[in-house]
DNA sequence: TTGAAAGCGATACCAG
DNA sequence: CTGGTATCGCTTTCAA
């Protein structure tokens, strides 16, 4: 590993003067900068970001805190941090947290050990622990003070109604999600809201959790409970996947007898037959536009808004029935 | 942030103290230890990473390179890993390659830069960039001098043409995968094996890749190629998930027209109906034992196996006629 | 058993 | 424009 000892070395100048020239920073001649340049493709020399970010107390790492990797809604998330984010010449420090609130509080701390530059997080608490850097939430919106960017949940449950109420709805089953409970709360708000302006009448299931074996179980629970149902609002995508499974289990027609709506949108709403109609997301987009934020505020820019809300929208496939004229 | 000599000066000794306590390094008496210990947690204290990885020229961190992300496969593996590397005190920088092969030596360079004590990769070329440190390359296997955790594709081949042949195969196609060439070979020389044991007649289809929108297309290609085929071996479960939707889409009942078995075991093989038999890679433990191996390297210990082979196994499901008596 | 001091590799101030 | 040097926070000789 080369130091900026030996660039100086070889080309016959002071390491103050690499410095500069590698930062392009305070004066440097045309000559030496050449020369510089010149010694640094020689030795093949990288800057070791370490002894930079002991000086700067500050690092090049972010950090991304996900509640669960394994759902592939933060996966899309992570996609888009990282893009963002190398694109800024920085890395991604990644903490799972998966239901363990030490483990985030460990996290936060390592991330804290390593001088990283900022910190996103999609994780509901976290906060707390977070105020000493830069950070802004993903998915998760929390108090108007902290930053964040999320998507429409209130539109989101109210398309989510809509496109279930246009069409022959019958029975109504609104299943609430846990976990986000914010985000749950708010999108069941914006079902009910137009269901009511409807004048149907609902039912609601509560689900425990987003993951795989309990969304099967709540499937199965949903139907003993109610047997007549013909229309589903998923909690999300995975709920939504399992509720299909078991209604033709069941020996009923999607979307003929049952119709579903999910949420997210993951890429394996496509893959099923039938296709999973469902309210969109911009996973990718949330990452993104949360690592630009926090770039931003990490440069010291003025943020205009510090809570953006993206916009959701019905993926219309084959699980939900036809319109009504 | 406190540092060591906020500590030194509330506990009273000098940094050198400190830092031999709070190594366990070297002597110090009983009483100097506990006046450090008190005055750490007064002070909250907790040592920089960042000073202690400039000195060791070694950080706390292990880069991880994956192929993609969005393959559900792999945050599977990175879970494995980062419970494993998080147990040992490491944490993980995260690199999502995507195809792009610049941006894997910009990730290992983006490493080195780092100081990380090692590195896993998922990627299938990686290994030149790569020799100057610790790493274990997961799931792929290149050559046998270097450290790699996989499963054992010709006996994941071998399953699944055994599965198939158990049962009515009428007209089988083999899908073979691109990418990962070398595992998607094995796969398929230990299906060939079993296919030409049982004299059975096959056809191969070759795919792209593991991409979503290529496996919507190659199933349907496949069908306009083999309008008769009766048994598919997937290339992995997201193309078996493909080639069942358009099997069901064309009026084709599964397993009854068609069988297929997949590859992976994704969690959502199961949320389909009919399920997805398929061959099960214990992909987080891949992430796990990797990480374990890794560790022992950094740690100076000996390895007794470079390469480690972890068994797959059959997971039968609904997607699969009944066997033949 | 302890502390002073010399680095680790880079940055930035200050004098020249 | 350039170079010497203190500094970032920690570890590790080396002497005492």
């Amino acid at each position: 590993m080369k130091t900026i000892k030996d660039v100086a070395h070889l080309a016959g100048v002071s390491v103050a003067t690499v410095s500069r020239a590698l930062n392009k920073s305070g004066y440097v001649s045309e000559k030496s900068s050449q020369k510089v340049e010149a010694a640094i493709k020689e030795l093949d020399f990288y800057p070791n970001e370490v002894a930079r970010s002991l000086f700067q107390k500050k690092s090049k790492l972010i950090g991304l805190l996900l509640p669960d990797i394994s759902n592939p809604f933060f996966p899309l998330v992570a996609k888009g941090v990282e893009d963002k984010i190398n694109e800024m010449g920085y890395n991604l420090i990644l903490g799972n947290v998966q239901e363990n609130r030490s483990k985030e509080t460990e996290y936060i701390r390592a991330f804290a050990q390593n001088n990283v530059a900022g910190v996103l997080s999609a994780v509901e608490s976290s906060s707390n622990d977070l105020k000493n850097m830069p950070f802004v939430m993903l998915d998760r919106v929390t108090s108007d003070k902290e930053y964040s960017v999320h998507s429409d949940d209130y539109q989101g449950g109210m398309l989510a109604a809509t496109a279930v109420s246009e069409r022959s709805p019958g029975q109504v089953v609104v299943m609430v999600g846990p976990r986000s409970i914010s985000n749950s709360l708010v999108r069941l708000a914006g079902s009910v809201k137009v269901l009511e302006e409807n004048q149907l009448s609902y039912q609601l299931f509560e689900t425990e959790s987003f993951q795989f074996d309990s969304a099967q179980k709540a499937a199965y629970q949903l139907f003993e409970t109610f047997p007549d149902v013909a229309s589903i609002i998923a909690s999300n995508d995975i709920h939504a996947l399992s509720v299909m499974r078991e209604a033709i289990r069941r020996g009923l027609t999607i979307p003929t007898d049952v119709q579903v709506v999910g949420y997210d949108d993951n890429p394996y709403s496509k893959l099923m037959y039938p296709s999973l109609s469902t309210i969109a997301q911009p996973a990718y987009q949330i990452g993104y536009k949360g690592a630009e934020i926090l770039c931003n505020r990490i440069a010291g820019l003025k943020i205009k808004e510090k809570n953006i809300q993206l916009p959701v929208e019905l993926a219309i496939r084959e699980s939900l029935r036809k319109k009504e004229k």
